[in-house]
RNA sequence: GCGAAAGUGGCGGAAUUGGUAGACGCACUGGAUUUAGGUUCCAGCGCCGUAAGGUGUGUGGGUUCGAGUCCCUCCUUUCGCACCA
């Protein structure tokens, strides 16, 4: 055994024996619990980000330990390659997009492989092959025949001087990223997939995943916003005859109908289109409203306006004329796109009657007692009913139902439900990207291609230039033949959402190599995913996303499962310092932390620093997420090359809770590094006594026992922290005490070195997961000529190690701590509290007081109080 | 603006069910060993205080024998908001 830990040498002889064993390509077992362990998969960026490499420990650290525990482990990888940036770089660079992908693809997949994860490449899949999108394509088809997809206009961001369409990501500050022009508000038709039909089905299989974190499926429930509320018709004549026109707006409080004063609708709307048409104002008005980008918080930040239309509905129950009003508030895209307005009883109302004069009418007030008027802010609480003819008096529940009813009879309203979720619609008028398969026939409409014409293929040889999708240029992809009619006919050009390839790649993996269908039986063996990894910011869109996609494939009858994810562990982001400079032009500069002599004040926190290059001073911005635009990524194959990846993996694992942010930290890889040559070293020595076999029996002494103690404590602990609390940093802390305890039997006597024996093999064995080709190396010396270590079962706890006669009871006074006693372990109440009342301590703070009670807390304290 | 989280020493974090706050690691300080190969070992380390002791988990309040943990208030930071992936 080398009495030094080189790691560049280990990890290679390691990583060679894994690929020539074959051992982690899997099979469908049936002898065997199986477990199905997927990280999300990258986007082929260029190399891997630090963000890659914790989600892809993580998921490596799963999988190792549950194949331990005897589970037949599927762990695949892919890449979701189809995506903006491929183009980005096309355009700088004057690449095809598919050459500059496969050229990354290739560079990240020897990356991963030196990471040592156990990962099944025979799987491996890329979306942007024709051999996935096939079933991309082949899907949407099958949609389109259910009526799961569908036609309709959509608004996207408009560059009128490149004449393209943007994505939200290139849309700053209201301009286009690379013209600087205004952007606009275009509508276009686009392909949308109907997530509504499944809205119920979504919000209540929540309940049944008791593997998500909470937070992730509360944010999902708020994102599909199921209201209970009522659809009220405002006629738009007073002599209203049933089938006569109306105005419907969708509200959760009609028990405020009586308060509404004014109707408001969305720029968009087909009655403020009608007014704008003789009212060049509010043409101009809702002109106006089309300016800037279409995201929900740049609409709902924006300052709200709106104009009068001139035009009246009436109210459905007074008769009484309302203002129809058009507000830049108002989104087409919820309910019925207009809504009724109680200033009253609704903050944003109140404040936008109060900008525009409009009128107000109170009509709820708090259960005891009056309503102070006049109202400074709207009172938005439920209550009393009053001011509303037979509804004065019902409580705001009571009111609510009893509306749905009396408007219903009137035939201007009912109870409905309604969703915050929208269909997704997945049109793109960009080049990288699975072709949506339709043409586009003057006489036959949009016709879908048959099925034998699949796939269609992306020319892959095309460079972007930013000014709209090449494929538009493109005549042979364009000129088709119509399938239903032989005449000229034009080929579809958007592609689809990027959230199409990733929202099934998971069912994929498990029938790797079929030509023949999308999925096939060994879908059912593999699936659910036991255990899904991915970032914090994948909670609500690509997860949903998944998770419809999956039910529509049950549907059809390719699927057995209604859920694709049993469980799922959000990571937390990398962190990084920041360091800017404001430069002469007003611009800032970023600089990477590597480049800067930081600063430290007397408290020893970061103040700032100077640039190395040039020795003047750079401003400190606190910590923020690794990114391009900060300059604050630190290159995982750095750190590779310098530790190797036994001590990047680590790091990784002990700094930070998987779930937690995670700030980087050049000393705490040093830290790490240092640990794993501080555990080579102790088994170094030990190794250099001679191979013992491990403590199986025998009389031990009491540091002998507190050893063998402390190490199936550990034992214990560490499978909890991996199987159920999938926190490694606390697993990998309970191991260094181990350790540091070991380091401390200094006495060479056979029981000892018996029991040293059985430690290190246990240590080992527990590290595994995470330092894998440490451990191998290790194990190997351990143990000379046995198997892998990565087919050596999870060790078993020994019960009896962890008999104790004595335990340690803490004492307090007034729940202050004021010292400690050791009692029996099966010392009883009574006991314990007259050791309590004459342990020194307790009668020296007790003094004259009289007791009042004694709490004892089994196994951990007395709790006198006076 | 809306939705969701998180705030604990100089730093990352621990405290799993309301029960010893600060495990483990980093940084730092003192000592020993070795002068190399990111040395190793020992000791110390929240704050105030010589000590006894007091105090302490973003702010202010509450519940409890007992609160980092539960409730309310405010503040700050992070993530998402449907075309970044």
């Amino acid at each position: 055994m080398n009495p030094q830990y080189h790691p560049a040498e280990i990890e290679p002889q390691v990583q060679k024996k894994w690929t020539d064993a074959r051992a982690f390509n899997v099979i469908e077992d049936r002898s065997k619990p199986k477990y199905y362990c997927l990280s999300m998969f990258p986007y082929p960026s260029g190399k891997l980000h630090m963000g890659h490499v914790r989600n892809y420990t993580i998921g490596d650290v799963l999988s190792r330990f549950q194949r331990m525990r005897g589970f037949n482990v599927l762990q695949p990888m892919g890449w979701d390659a189809f995506g903006l940036p491929a183009e980005n770089a096309a355009i700088k660079n004057k690449v095809a997009p598919a050459k500059w992908t496969d050229d990354n693809i290739e560079y990240m997949k020897q990356q991963l492989q030196s990471l040592g994860f156990a990962i099944d490449w025979e799987r491996e899949l890329t979306t942007c092959r024709a051999d996935y999108y096939k079933w991309n394509q082949w899907f949407f088809l099958r949609m389109l025949e259910k009526g799961l997809v569908y036609l309709k206009t959509g608004t996207v961001n408009w560059d009128p001087v490149d004449r393209t369409v943007l994505a939200n990501e290139q849309v700053i500050d209201g301009r286009g990223w690379r013209t600087g022009a205004l952007v606009e508000k275009r509508d276009i038709p686009m392909y949308y997939m109907n997530i509504t039909k499944y809205a119920d089905e979504l919000l209540q299989a929540l309940d049944t995943l008791p593997g998500w974190p909470e937070r992730v499926k509360t944010m999902q429930a708020n994102w599909i916003g199921k209201s209970e509320g009522c659809e009220i018709h405002f006629p738009y004549r007073a002599e209203h005859k049933p089938g006569d026109p109306v105005l419907k707006v969708f509200t959760t409080r009609a028990d405020t109908l009586y308060g509404a004063t004014y109707v408001a609708v969305a720029p968009e709307h087909p009655l403020a289109l009608q007014a704008a048409a003789t009212n060049p104002k509010l043409a101009a008005f809702i002109e106006a409203c089309h300016r800037g980008g279409v995201t929900e918080a740049e609409l709902a930040t924006q300052e709200k306006k709106g104009m009068d239309t001139g035009l009246f509905v009436h109210h459905p129950l007074t008769n009484k004329p309302l203002a129809v009003w058009t507000a830049n508030y108002v989104l087409m895209s919820y309910g019925e796109g207009a809504m009724m307005a109680v200033p009253t009883h609704d903050e944003r109302d109140f404040e936008f009657s109060t900008q525009y004069s409009l009128p107000i009418r109170a009509v709820i007030k708090p259960k005891d007692a009056e309503l102070e008027l006049p109202l400074k802010a709207a009172f938005v609480d439920h209550g009393i009913c009053f001011d509303s003819e037979d509804f004065n008096g019902r409580t705001t529940e009571e009111a609510k139902l009893k509306m749905g009813l009396v408007l219903k009879a009137l035939g201007l309203g009912e109870p409905r439900t309604t969703y915050r979720l929208r269909d997704w619609g997945i049109s793109r008028q960009r080049y990288w990207g699975c072709p949506v398969p339709i043409i586009h026939c003057d006489w036959c409409g949009a016709v879908p291609v048959p099925d034998e014409q699949l796939p269609v293929k992306l020319p892959d040889n095309l460079v972007p230039d930013g000014s709209g999708n090449p494929l538009l240029k493109t005549p042979s992809f364009l000129h088709v033949q119509c399938p239903k009619c032989n005449k000229p006919a034009r080929r579809e050009t958007d592609t689809m959402d990027t959230f199409v390839d990733s929202s099934w790649y998971y069912l994929r993996f498990a029938c790797a190599g079929n030509d023949q269908a999308m999925v096939d039986q060994r879908v059912n063996y593999w699936l659910p995913v036991d255990q899904y990894i991915g970032g914090i910011e994948h909670a609500i869109l690509h997860l949903l996303y998944s998770r419809f996609w999956t039910k529509v494939m049950r549907d059809l009858g390719l699927l057995n499962i209604d859920e694709p994810f049993a469980k799922l562990l959000t990571q937390g982001m990398v962190l990084n310092d920041i360091f800017s400079r404001k430069l002469e032009t007003g611009a800032i500069e970023y600089y990477n932390p590597a480049e800067i002599d930081i600063e430290h004040d007397e408290q020893g926190r970061i103040s700032g620093g100077k640039l190395k290059s040039d020795g003047k001073i750079v401003e400190y911005g606190g910590m923020g997420t690794m990114s391009k635009s900060k300059m604050n990524g630190v290159d995982p194959q750095a750190i590779i090359n310098e530790y190797g990846a036994d001590t990047a993996r680590l790091f990784m694992m002990f700094t930070s809770p998987p779930e937690q942010s995670l700030e980087w930290s050049e000393e705490g890889v040093v830290g790490s590094f240092r640990f794993l040559k501080r555990l080579w070293r102790i088994a170094f020595e030990h190794v250099e006594q001679g191979i013992v076999a491990r403590y199986a029996g025998g009389e031990l002494n009491a540091e002998q026992k507190a050893l063998r103690f402390e190490l199936h404590r550990t034992l214990q602990k560490v499978a909890d922290d991996y199987g159920r609390r999938q926190q490694f940093n606390t697993a990998i802390a309970a191991v260094m005490e181990l350790l540091n305890l070991l380091s401390k039997l200094t006495d060479k006597s056979p029981a000892s070195r018996a029991v040293a024996q059985e430690v290190l093999e246990n240590t080992v064995l527990m590290l595994s997961p995470i330092v894998p080709h440490a451990c191998e190396a290790l194990w190997r010396t351990l143990k000379p000529g046995g198997a892998l270590l990565i087919d050596v079962p999870w060790p078993t706890v020994d019960q009896a190690a962890l008999l104790q006669d004595e335990i340690e009871l803490v004492v307090q006074v007034n729940g202050k701590l004021r010292g400690s006693m050791t009692v029996a372990k099966d010392a009883s109440r009574e006991a314990i509290e007259s050791l309590a009342r004459g342990h020194p301590n307790i009668t020296k703070f007790v003094a004259d007081q009289p007791i009042k009670k004694i709490i004892v807390v089994p196994g951990r304290l007395v709790n006198v109080v006076v």
